[in-house]
DNA sequence: GCCGCCGATGCATACGTGTGCAAGCCAGAC
DNA sequence: GTCTGGCTTGCACACGTATGCATCGGCGGC
């Protein structure tokens, strides 16, 4: 019912050939008989099978993305990027969820690859090993997390700069009168929670504040909730947290036992999701653009197909902005004289 | 590279046929070599082609889903269901995101069109028209969205009961004493929006209360925000909000003003998406399941796409229920006199 | 004027699968 | 014994495209 390649081509008189190479090959065919066949391709509603172009070059013409929960406010972004800066590109976008099952995510890579040309993976919660695994199936490029450390892995990834971003809300902080500032700590095995712990230890040290690091939690709304109690008993009058979820919990169970905020403690969280504006107070956060990372994904991905650009495999991490807004205050005159 | 359906079937000691009709048409083929051709294509890792197959059938094995926006946390919860439910069919999930763009929507209908054999369109703004032109093209399921009400347009959808929730919003401020309850509307335009007024207006109405409808705003953050100041000079002690995104916009600008919550008004949502349950106060709302949204969907495409299944138009809509957290109360005893 | 080269095009084939048709085989009925 | 019919399998071909190779025409250099 569609029309061929065929059909093109009888109606310009050449043969398919001509047509194909007119649209995969430009530069071979002469620019009149090209401009001809692709106004006829247009005029006839034509469109290159897919299906069969596969076929021939065992490509897609795809992209795929795994995230572990599109539940997370995190990851929507992040997708949302990519699938603008694929369709640009002319990829369709494939979506996995894995829901947090890290022995579901090989699986997904494997039923994905079969479909896609290359993949981004997000927040991959698989081990090391089945990463470069999956790497060799496709090309990959993570978000959000590091390349494995072994000699042959140079698994390419899109990172983000952990410390500019701790830098600013420490000295954000620091500039509001905060002396003790306490850190609450993610999941300790996280990379990206190791990169924000080292670099507030560091930025606190350097400006010659006192810095707490509170708890290990987990990286959820439940978690930040958790970190509560530690954060009151904690000797500080401000906190930077691991993420915005847990920065979340944190405040929705601090207002919910009528702890004034940000009069008795100044919080600051990591990431701006949407979440976070809406949040009462509205929170104080770090800036990284998701939707950024996601284009930037695809970016690297397609000039590894095309064979172009330098493929470093580790390019500079995408830049932070600390967005100011009501869950942080000028430290108390109380705190102060303490 | 890999393994095709000649080598399993040279290995098997049959013709290629009976291998593409031992996966394709179980029933034609006797049991013994079935097995064994199954087996064999196992240990030498064969998939079938799904370029070949797409080529040959013309089908894709693939479903597609297009939102207007993954930023609203509406829409990932239902991408979410979908992709869940299409995994267990084993069909890939294609997405795009419209961004918003009601004219975006149509070419991306004929883009994804080209690579699935059925699309899930999510809250499409396209036109009545371009609905019914994209059904034309694809089997296609609607979400939060009515079909077209022309007589050939029967272009299936998965609806919800609004009328059932507000129902039970209304009944649970009733029976917390109040009598003045006001509508937050959003868009006129909007069908659930609609839905959702009649139906208040009728639930008030039978109780004997005094429903207030309430502006029209737009479905956002901000609609809601613009929305707080009417709310306030209006003679309720309560609202029900279009839909819980709106409703955290309205929260977040009464309690930034110091109007107390919920005791000066209380407040009850709609959709209770993920947000819901972390503002201060915690969200008073009505449950969809958006990921059964999804999944539900999945299971009309994939029953049309097999030729299963009655196929009626318009099943029962999904069921709600009342979620209640802190943003509503007992009406206060100064209300209740005056 | 001839040779060789280059740019443009056609021919043929292969990618891996599904499926209509025919053939073979076997059982049961006459 | 023969015929019919069902079950199982093989043969051949087509799906729509990309691409190596051959062809052809024109042009510059000797």
């Amino acid at each position: 019912m569609p029309a061929t390649i065929r059909d093109v081509a009888e109606k310009a008189g050449v043969s398919a050939s001509t047509v194909s190479r007119a649209f995969t090959r430009p530069e071979m065919v002469d620019t009149a008989t090209r401009l001809r066949i692709i106004a006829l391709a247009e005029s006839l509603g034509y469109e290159p099978s897919s299906a069969a172009r596969s076929l021939k070059t065992g490509r897609t013409g795809a992209l795929g993305i795994i995230v572990p929960d599109l539940s997370n406010p995190f990851f929507p972004d992040v997708v949302r990027g990519m699938q603008h800066r694929a369709r640009e590109y002319g990829y369709p976008v494939l979506l996995a969820d894995s829901a947090e099952d890290p022995s579901a995510e090989p699986a997904l890579v494997r039923t994905l690859a079969r479909n896609v040309d290359a993949i981004v993976l997000c927040s991959p919660r698989m081990s090391d090993a089945e990463l470069t695994e999956a790497a060799r199936l496709r090309p990959v490029v993570l978000v959000n997390r590091e390349a494995p450390a072994g000699p042959a892995a140079t698994v390419p990834a899109v990172t983000i700069d952990n410390a500019g971003g701790i830098q600013q809300a420490v000295r954000h902080l620091h500039a509001l009168g905060h002396r003790r500032i306490g850190f609450v700590s993610g999941t300790r095995t996280s990379r990206s929670n190791e990169d924000r712990l080292v670099a507030f230890t560091d930025a606190t040290a350097a400006a010659g504040l006192v810095g707490t690091v509170i708890g290990s939690y987990q990286p959820t709304v439940e978690g930040g909730a958790a970190a509560a109690d530690d954060a009151l008993l904690a000797d500080v009058t401000a906190v930077v947290v691991y993420n915005d979820v847990m920065a979340a919990g944190l405040i929705g169970r601090l207002s919910r036992v009528g702890v004034e905020l940000p009069g008795r403690l100044s919080i600051v969280g990591f990431d701006d999701i949407s979440l976070a504006a809406l949040l009462t107070p509205a929170l104080t956060t770090v800036r990284i653009s998701l939707e950024l990372a996601g284009a930037v994904a695809v970016d690297r991905l397609h000039a590894h197909l095309t064979g172009a650009g330098p493929d470093v495999a580790r390019p500079a991490p995408l830049p932070t902005e600390l967005v100011v807004r009501d869950s942080t205050a000028a430290v108390s005159a109380a705190d102060l004289r303490g």
